[in-house]
DNA sequence: AATTCGAGGGTTTTT
DNA sequence: CCCTCGAATT
C-alpha cells in the first residue's frame, strides 16, 4: 500500500512489468504517478535506478521528475536516464558518435540557427527563396525527419516538391560538412543508429527494464518508434498522457500514437486517472461539457469530492479594451480582498492579445509578467558569445563562423566573405579552412580573425569554464563593443550572467578547476559493474565502447543549445501571470481569466479549415479551463484590434458548449448565437445581442449598395465556396466596400463586395 | 559601415 | 497596428 494515493493511482503505480496506458486528466496526479512508480519499481527491486528510461518533453518536467524522485529514494540522479527525449538521445549520440557517423563535439542547432543555416544555402545555391522560403523549407525539412524520412525516402510528385527534396538533401549535406545536428537530426540520428547497430541496440534493449514517457499524447512518430524500438521485447512502456490535452498537433505531435499504443502494445491494459484534485466542481462540469463535443476521444470524466464552488463568470464587453480594464478592475479588487498575484493568471490564445492587458495592468500600476518572450540563451549577445566559444570547440562551424566573423566589426565586408565562402564551395572546405586561400586586404583582415581564435583557442587549455569565457568576452571585443554602445548596458549585464551560468553549470558538473579545454577521461569503463553512476551506459562489460565525456566547455555549449534557458525573469516573482493558453498547460492557478472567446479568435478562424482543427482548438480551450483552481472568468469582447482594424465577431460558439447550471453571466446573454433569421438587421436590436458591436460604423446600418445587390449588417449571404453566412461589418463604399461575413462553417472572412460572388438570402 | 526606409506578414512552440 | 528583415541610402 503507497500512502496518500487512490486506488487508480495506486493501481496504475503497482502495475504488472507489461505495456500499459495511462489516462490521466488534468490535475489527476499524473506526475506523482510516474515518479511513484519508478520508485516503487526501484524499492520493490523490480528495477535498478539505472535502468529506467523516463522520458519527457521539457527540461522543466525532467528536472521536476528528478526532484520527486529523490525525495522519495535516497538515490544520486545524476547517471539516470530521466530527461528530455532531445537530451536523451543527444547522450547516446555523444558516447557512440562514432557509429552515428558524428564527431565528438557536433555542435546542435537550435531554430533560429537552422534558419539561418538554410538561408545560406538558398544563397550560396542560388535559389529562389521566393518560391522556397526558408521558413516553409525548415518546416518541409523538420516535418520530414520527424516522420523518419531521409531525402531518399520521399517521393516527388511534382518539380516543385522535387526541388524542396533536393534543398533537403543539400541542407543535410551542409550539416555533415560542418559538424551540426539540428533537434529534429538528434531524434533521427539516435533512431538510425539504434535500427543500424544491432550490437547497440540490443545493449540498450537489455539495459533497459522500464521505459515511462510522460505527456505521450504529444510524441511524434518519430519519438512512437524511437520509444517501441528501444522497448525491444523485454521492456514494458508506461505511457501517461491525455489526449483531451493534446493541442501540439501543428507541430508534429499525433494523437492517434495513443490509440496505437492501446491498441496493439497495452491491448486494453488502460488505467483513469478521473479524479481531480485541483478544481472545483462547476469548473470542472464545465470543462468536461466542453469536451464532450469531441468525437475523437479515448473517452474519460473528471470528477472531485472538494464541493461546487464558485460559477464560471462570463462576461461580455463592447472592445477589447474593455475587456481588458475590466479583467484588471477585477484584478484589483481580488488583490485588495487578500489574493496573491502569482495566483492570478490572464490567458489568451494570440501573443497579440497581451498588449492590452499589459497596457491596463501597466496604467494601474500592477506587476505582471509575460511569458514567452525571448529567452536567455537566445538572446544576440549571449549567441555572439556562444558563436565564439563554439569557434573554438569547431572552427568549421561556418555558421559560428559568420555571426561572427565581423562582429565586432573588424574591416571583414561582405565582399571578402564571399570570395571566401566561394573558395571554400570550390575546395570543398569550411570557410575556416578557406581563409589562406584570400589574397589582399581582405585576406589580412580574415587571417587576424583567424589567429585571434587560435590564441583563445590555446588559452582555453589553461582556464576553468568560467575563466574562459570572460577570457573570450574580453578577447573577442563584445565586451568593448557594448560598453560603447549606449543601449548595450542590458547586454552587459547578460553577459556576466552568462559567465554565471557556466560557473554554475561548472558546479553542478564537478569540473571546477579543470581546464575547460581538455576533455575529462570517463572512470569506469571496462572495470566496475554496470550499475553505477560512474558508468550510466552500462558499458564495463558489454563489450562496446563509449567516448570519452566531453570537455567542459562542449557541455557547457551542449547545454545552452538543449535548454534555452528561463523566460526572462521580468518584475518581481509576486506578478500577474500572463501567457498563452499553450504556454499554461501543465500550471495551475486559483484565479484564471480565459480571454477573448470569440469565433475567428478562440476558435482561431485558421484552424477551421484544417482537419481536426476544431476539435484541437476545443482541447486548448479545455486545457484554459481547468488551469483555474477557485475562480474561473471567461471574458470576450464585441470589438477588437487586429492588424490594424477593428474587427467584429460573434461570441464563441465554446461559450455555448457550457452548461447553464454552472455558469453565470455577468453581462446580457442572449438566446441565440447563430443567426437563424433576420435578427441581425434590425438595428433596434443591435444593444441586445452579442454579435454586433454598439460603436459598429455608422455606415453600417444605412448598408452598402454594390451593382443590384443591398448588404446592410445581418444580411443573409450565401457564397459558392465557404457556404452560408451573415454580414457582420461593412466597410467602404461601391465597388470598394469590403464585408465581414460570419460563415456558418468556414468561419469569418472579409471579402470584397465588389469581386466576391454573393448570393443575398435573408435582407 | 551605420542608419534609415519600406515591404511584408501577423496562431499556437519545445527541443 | 506593430514588428522584423532586407535593401537602399548616406
Amino acid at each position: 500500500m503507497i500512502e496518500g494515493l487512490n486506488p487508480q493511482q495506486q493501481a496504475a503505480v503497482t502495475l504488472s512489468s507489461e505495456h500499459a496506458l495511462v489516462l490521466a486528466g488534468a490535475g489527476s496526479g499524473k506526475t506523482r504517478v510516474l515518479t511513484t512508480r519508478m520508485a516503487w519499481l526501484i524499492q520493490t527491486g523490480q528495477a535498478s535506478p539505472y535502468s529506467l528510461l523516463a522520458v519527457t518533453f521539457t527540461n522543466k518536467a525532467a528536472r521536476e521528475m528528478l526532484t520527486r524522485l529523490s525525495a522519495m529514494l535516497p538515490i544520486h540522479t545524476r547517471g539516470l536516464w530521466v530527461g528530455t527525449f532531445h537530451g536523451l538521445c543527444n547522450r547516446l549520440l555523444r558516447a557512440h558518435h562514432r557509429d552515428a557517423g558524428l564527431s565528438q563535439t557536433f555542435q546542435i542547432l537550435d531554430s533560429a540557427d537552422q534558419l539561418s543555416a538554410i538561408k545560406r544555402l538558398l544563397k550560396n545555391e542560388g535559389i529562389d527563396d521566393e518560391k522556397y522560403p526558408p521558413r516553409d523549407m525548415q518546416y518541409f525539412i523538420n516535418g520530414a525527419k520527424e516522420q523518419g524520412e531521409r531525402p531518399d525516402d520521399m517521393e516527388a510528385w511534382d518539380p516543385h516538391r522535387r526541388r524542396q527534396i533536393d534543398i533537403y538533401r543539400l541542407y543535410q549535406e551542409q550539416c555533415e560538412r560542418e559538424g551540426v545536428v539540428d533537434f529534429a537530426e538528434l531524434l533521427l540520428r539516435a533512431y538510425e543508429l539504434l535500427v543500424r547497430n544491432a550490437p547497440i541496440r540490443e545493449h540498450y534493449q537489455r539495459r533497459f527494464s522500464h521505459i515511462l514517457v510522460d505527456e505521450f499524447q504529444d510524441t511524434n512518430a518519430l519519438q512512437y518508434r524511437w520509444l517501441t524500438l528501444l522497448a525491444g521485447a523485454g521492456a514494458p512502456i508506461f505511457a501517461v498522457g491525455d489526449d483531451d490535452q493534446s493541442i501540439y498537433a501543428f507541430r508534429g505531435a499525433d494523437v492517434g500514437n495513443m490509440k496505437d499504443f492501446e491498441r496493439n502494445y497495452a491491448r486494453g491494459r488502460v488505467i483513469r486517472l478521473e479524479q481531480n484534485y485541483r478544481s472545483s466542481g462547476h469548473i470542472l462540469d464545465c470543462a468536461n461539457a466542453l469536451i464532450s463535443n469531441n468525437e475523437d476521444r479515448l473517452g474519460k470524466n473528471l470528477w472531485t469530492d472538494s464541493g461546487h464552488g464558485e460559477p464560471v463568470r462570463i462576461i461580455e464587453q463592447p472592445s477589447d479594451q474593455l475587456e481588458a480594464q475590466w479583467i484588471v478592475d477585477e484584478i484589483k479588487a481580488q488583490i485588495d480582498d487578500g489574493s496573491l498575484r502569482q495566483e492570478i493568471a490572464v490567458l489568451y490564445r494570440s501573443n497579440a492579445q497581451s498588449r492590452m492587458v499589459e497596457h491596463a495592468l501597466f496604467r494601474a500600476a500592477i506587476p505582471y509578467k509575460v511569458y514567452g518572450g525571448l529567452r536567455f540563451f537566445e538572446r544576440q549577445e549571449i549567441k555572439h558569445a556562444l558563436a565564439y566559444l563554439r569557434l573554438l570547440d569547431n572552427p568549421h562551424d561556418d555558421t559560428s563562423w559568420l555571426r561572427v566573423v565581423n562582429f565586432p566589426a573588424r574591416g571583414i565586408g561582405a565582399r571578402t566573405l564571399e570570395q571566401l565562402g566561394d573558395l571554400a564551395r570550390e575546395h570543398g572546405i569550411s570557410l575556416f579552412r578557406a581563409v589562406p586561400f584570400v589574397p589582399g586586404k581582405g585576406g589580412g583582415n580574415l587571417a587576424a580573425f583567424v589567429q585571434r581564435i587560435q590564441e583563445m583557442r590555446f588559452e582555453a587549455q589553461s582556464l576553468s569554464l568560467p575563466e574562459l569565457i570572460e577570457h573570450v568576452l574580453h578577447h573577442s571585443g563584445l565586451l568593448t563593443h557594448y560598453l560603447n554602445d549606449k543601449e548595450g548596458a542590458d547586454r552587459i549585464e547578460n553577459l556576466k550572467e552568462l559567465v554565471n551560468a557556466a560557473a554554475m553549470f561548472a558546479a553542478e558538473e564537478n569540473m571546477e578547476g579543470l581546464p575547460a579545454g581538455v576533455a575529462v577521461q570517463m572512470p569506469g569503463v571496462g572495470a566496475e559493474p554496470s550499475d553505477t553512476e560512474d558508468d550510466p551506459f552500462g558499458l564495463a562489460d558489454s563489450g562496446l565502447t563509449v567516448a570519452a565525456a566531453l570537455s567542459p566547455l562542449a557541455a557547457f555549449l551542449t547545454h545552452a543549445s538543449l535548454e534555452a534557458g528561463e523566460n526572462q525573469a521580468q518584475a518581481g516573482q509576486d506578478a500577474i501571470q500572463l501567457m498563452t493558453v499553450h504556454a499554461a498547460k501543465g500550471l495551475e492557478f486559483d484565479t484564471v481569466f480565459v480571454t477573448g472567446l470569440e469565433e475567428g479568435l478562440f476558435p482561431h478562424e485558421n484552424s477551421i479549415l484544417e482537419q481536426g482543427g476544431l476539435e484541437e482548438e476545443r482541447r486548448l480551450m479545455y486545457v484554459a479551463i481547468t488551469r483555474a483552481r477557485k475562480k474561473l472568468y471567461v471574458t470576450l469582447a464585441q470589438s477588437r484590434m487586429l492588424h490594424g482594424k477593428t474587427r467584429y465577431a460573434m461570441r464563441s460558439r465554446f461559450l455555448d458548449e457550457l452548461p447553464d447550471a454552472h455558469v453565470k453571466w455577468l453581462s446580457p446573454k442572449v438566446r441565440q448565437r447563430m443567426p437563424e433569421s433576420g435578427w441581425h438587421g434590425d438595428a433596434y436590436s443591435r444593444p441586445s445581442t452579442n454579435a454586433i458591436a454598439p460603436m459598429a460604423p455608422r455606415r453600417a446600418s444605412s448598408g452598402v449598395t454594390v451593382g443590384e445587390q443591398h448588404f446592410r449588417i445581418g444580411t443573409g449571404v450565401a457564397h459558392p465556396r465557404f457556404g452560408e453566412g451573415t454580414v457582420i461589418g461593412l466597410s467602404g463604399s461601391g465597388q470598394d466596400a469590403q464585408a465581414q461575413i460570419q460563415f456558418r462553417d468556414v468561419g469569418l472572412k472579409t471579402l470584397a463586395l465588389g469581386v466576391a460572388k454573393l448570393t443575398i438570402l435573408v435582407a
